[in-house]
DNA sequence: CCATTATATAAGTGATTGCTTATTTAATCA
DNA sequence: TGATTAAATAAGCAATCACTTATATAATGG
């Protein structure tokens, strides 16, 4: 790994919305419409986001139909050391229960 | 840890020439006029660097006379991370004592 | 004291960042 | 088919970035 590589993986973690993303990912897969709820972000906002983060090969994707579900990229070279720093981070206060208990809408359908 | 303060520590690793800076601070403590040989950067440069990785606690600096010593921070929670880390990156080309086998000043005085 | 040396700070600049709104693409379903 | 929905893309904008040059601060040594 070279340093304009591990330039550019560390530049795409080094966001809060970013981390959040990843920390929601490391524990289950997630579609951008959930993201939009549980960041409180626009549409194009996520999708930008979840861009920077397949560029820099954190993130996978899978389409299923209108969905898209990303997943965290659990091949990565650093992937144990992305699980490492996101535990050391707290559990964001908004779930997809706490929002779906809200009455929101949450999961694609 | 929060976001934040993750996202600060981070942000500060994400550069090319801070990463190098950190590379060459594993091996040995470093003053400014050394980095600005080792990098090839203007003094004003370097220092800016220096003052980013201060604040992210990264690194601490101990004043000697005119010089200023710059050290790893080796209290930082991150700190075997950051090790591990720099442990994937390459050995600069550019090192002290090739520099002193060029003829160059490096060494303070 | 004054010149030199090491570093810090200030102001300015072009490039990049993270967002916004508007629009486009593409898949589903009535 | 046409309306709806999920996501991507484009263009624009304020804030931040990594540098530059110029200047200030501070310690050393003649």
């Amino acid at each position: 790994m070279n340093y304009t590589e591990m330039e550019s993986y560390l530049k795409a973690i080094s966001d809060h919305n970013r981390m959040l993303i990843l920390k929601y990912l490391s524990k289950e897969s997630l579609c951008i419409c959930e993201f939009t709820e549980l960041l409180d972000m626009t549409q194009p906002a996520v999708s930008q986001h979840m861009r920077k983060l397949k560029t820099a090969e954190l993130v996978t994707e899978e389409k299923r139909g209108r969905w898209t579900i990303w997943s965290l990229n659990v091949r990565h070279v650093l992937y144990p050391m992305l699980i490492h720093l996101l535990s050391l981070l707290p559990e964001p206060e908004v779930t997809v229960e706490s929002l779906m208990a809200e009455g929101k809408k949450v999961v694609c359908e």
